[in-house]
DNA sequence: TACTCATATAAGTATATAGGTATATAGTCT
DNA sequence: AGACTATATACCTATATACTTATATGAGTA
């Protein structure tokens, strides 16, 4: 039962559920993520840090970026970010994060970070 | 949004959880669940008001008792519990506690709390 | 070597939450 | 009225959690 207690418990924190949502779309690295919640950098760091230590997520560094992919083989996970894909419509929030990661991908270039730190506010 | 994080929160504690899980068998009164869970009567109170202030459940007062039900009427709810009844086997603890209600249960008298406060230890 | 970038982590603080004990309420029975 | 039952709630405490700021690490570069 732990299982499920422990995917609940991380998906109910706002920003776990948004990067989990993001992952689910595709691998970003914490810039990216960063850029897309609109909170600080340890911030995302340690959301990703506790969705590692669950294998829910896992990551591969990429040029000097870590990039975090979905962990698709957690089925507890996987199942219920369906669900969440499936109502997606209803939670404009999600939506619009999705839209902005298209901020940063163009078709040449999947990855990359290119937010700096002072570009923020 | 805000849907799914409170529906997360919810379940992420184990007592409310398995709450959920009885409930979504069948209706049962806070003395039945006490026993069942193994937990103090204002543990269960309280956690059935949580559920109840989500309107993830609704009560109704018969004879004397207080007895609970989910309320189907909640998708984001239902569907997870869907989902957690799905893969139950995987979860003897939910087993065991659904095994139980039989232990208050027969044909003719479908709910009612038979435990008195002094009878457990 | 010094600097910058991307990320992780530590320390401190403030808040949230769960569980216990005691009490309140409301109904029933004697 | 007094006692008992079922349940709810208030209050307290201990623990968990999240956020902020500061610092660490490690790779690449000037």
């Amino acid at each position: 039962m732990d299982t499920f207690l422990q995917v609940f418990k991380i998906l109910s924190d706002e920003n776990r559920l948004r990067i989990s949502m993001l992952l689910y779309e595709r691998p970003l690295c914490v810039g990216e993520l960063r850029e897309i919640l609109g909170v600080s950098q340890p911030t995302v760091s340690k959301a990703l840090a506790k969705l590692k230590d669950l294998d829910l997520v896992y990551s591969d560094k990429i040029e000097q970026f870590n990039l975090y992919y979905i962990n698709k083989d957690k089925t507890y996970y996987r199942e219920i970010l369906d669900r969440i894909n499936h109502h997606i419509k209803d939670h404009p929030c999600l939506i619009r994060d999705r839209k902005k990661i298209a901020d940063f991908h163009d078709g040449s270039r999947r990855f990359c970070c290119k937010v700096k730190e002072k570009e923020l506010s």
